[in-house]
DNA sequence: CCGGATCCAAGAGGATACTG
DNA sequence: CAGTATCCTCTTGGATCCGG
């Protein structure tokens, strides 16, 4: 009997997309590759906080998500580069609208340091 | 002596909001209430999956940000209705982004159901 | 109807050490 | 330099029960 569980199963976009980033680093990490093309250990440093293994982890998800792509060149000692796909940069609207609407809060945010608001 | 450790944090806006919204379901319980106000079973029904305890939490947690309010009408049985508040409603640029990128990455795929291509 | 309290399972993610 | 493997901790979140 054919199985149509699939397909009435409608999806919602916004949970689509909420389903493929929802953890600690993904929109991070995108947020460094929209920076430009990044090595491993510059995505280590920009990311403080970050293991080396979730680093890995996460690139590897958007790699097979096809968001990112990763480039290892034959050198001593090696150099992998990652990089945003096409796909991967159509995610830029959202990215947009995450910073228009952060900065927006932080600036409503009373500001705790007597020293910035001078 | 004073302490500047949270000044000298500059923090990104982009991260600011994420880490607003990095559960499994935040996102989605704002995207309900932007289709107008919920009372509690309302968004149970609507989130399938979802626990009462974690939308309870889900709750709590964007009220106490400031992003939707709860409003309790002494009745019986009770009655509990939740909004968006201002500020909730200015996340919008954030939904509708992410509604428009995952429409674009679900017409992309190629789509497992032949009924829908038919 | 609303939601708090408890218990529990699963997973995310950090620290460290190690390999090519 | 890049990445894997192991270990371990903490959090998330579901299931259930109970109270107002």
């Amino acid at each position: 009997m054919l199985d149509l569980s699939q397909c009435s199963e409608i999806k919602c976009p916004i949970q689509f997309v909420v389903d493929l980033l929802d953890n600690k680093w993904s929109v991070l990490v995108l947020r460094e590759l929209f920076g430009g093309d990044r090595r491993t250990h510059e995505l280590l440093a920009a990311l403080p906080g970050i293991s080396t293994k979730t680093l890995t982890q996460r690139l590897r998800e958007l790699e097979a998500q096809g968001l990112v792509e990763r480039r290892v060149y034959a050198e001593i000692p090696p150099r992998v580069e990652y990089s945003l796909t096409s796909k991967g940069h159509q995610i830029q609207p959202v990215m947009v609208a995450l910073h228009q609407v952060g900065s927006q809060w932080l600036e409503q945010e009373s500001c705790v340091c007597p020293l910035i608001r001078g």
